[in-house]
DNA sequence: AAGTAGGGCAACCGCTTCAAT
DNA sequence: AATTGAAGCGGTTGCCCTACT
């Protein structure tokens, strides 16, 4: 019945990896390749269970790690993915080439949602605190030219029937994933529909083809690889202003790229 | 200079999903 | 079809470092 054990659990260290320890994991990866965790640590001559191996490869010995402070741009696509997304870091470092889930994980709880909470902002809801009607379309706007220190500015929906429809367009992609996640009604109950929330967005139906975006499905859960938006430019991939040398056609690369949902695909 | 508090981050834990048997 | 375990994910913990008193 079922697979074989995956690694003994009495003889696996734990705690804090070392620089040999590393280096064992860093070669074995770079001549075998990744995969197959379960029996990575014994071929890798590891202490370690796999997942111990898995984690600290995805999360610091990879290569292709940015590591360093992140932009004030990464900063506000993670708010805006956040937003739409909840807390699927995962899905939200599959947006940020260079960057793990865990690493977005933490700098969200130890710096974004103090930021926005300083701003007002509810870090879970993104709506305003101490908006005293739920009613009131108070909305996050994320145009560059407004923005400042301060950050999101925010506005009354001066077109309530715009927004709706915005805001059904979004429920529409989204709505598969959220069936599945229950997180993504953040406390609602209700389906999402995004009824305050303005991030300007210009959503085409599914079935739009667009030579500069590729349709292609994306490569699945790289575990936080950066799956890029391809054929965008970095302004519109990273949901920015259009630059003047943007020659992205003007579906998705607006400043809607990364709300391309058929790539982010959910397991 | 020493002690304390708080922040940041790496790693672990527990749960869910999916695939192998 | 049922069972089992791997893989993946999000939440949490605990250690280390730095700033402050």
């Amino acid at each position: 019945m079922g697979r074989s054990p995956c690694c003994e659990k009495a003889h696996t260290n734990k705690g804090a990896w070392t620089k040999e320890e590393d280096d064992r994991l860093t070669a074995y990866i770079k001549a075998h390749g990744e995969g197959c965790w379960r029996s990575l640590p014994k071929a890798a001559g590891l202490l370690r269970c796999g997942k111990s191996c898995r984690l600290r490869w995805i999360n610091y010995l990879r290569p292709d790690l940015k590591r360093g402070n992140f932009s004030h741009e990464e900063d506000e696509l993670i708010i805006k993915l956040h937003s739409l997304l909840g807390n699927k870091w995962s899905l939200i470092a599959g947006r940020l080439p260079g960057r793990t889930d865990n690493e977005i994980k933490n700098y969200w709880n130890t710096h974004i949602r103090r930021k926005l909470t300083s701003r007002g902002i509810d870090p879970v809801t993104h709506r305003a605190i101490n908006s005293d009607h739920a009613a009131s379309n108070i909305t996050i706007s994320f145009e560059s030219a407004q923005r400042d220190d301060k950050g999101a500015v925010f506005r009354r929906d001066a077109e309530p029937a715009k927004a709706a429809a915005a805001a059904a367009a979004i429920s529409h992609h989204v709505d598969h994933h959220h069936r599945s996640n229950p997180q993504l009604d953040w406390g609602q109950g209700k389906p999402l529909k995004c009824p305050d929330l303005n991030l300007d967005l210009c959503i085409s139906p599914p079935i739009h083809e667009d030579p500069m975006v590729d349709t292609k499905p994306v490569v699945k859960r790289e575990a936080g690889v950066g799956v890029g938006v391809v054929g965008l430019c970095f302004s519109c991939s990273m949901g920015l202003p259009r630059s003047s040398d943007c020659k992205c056609s003007s579906f998705m690369g607006l400043r809607t790229a990364m709300l391309d949902f058929r790539s982010i695909e959910m397991k």
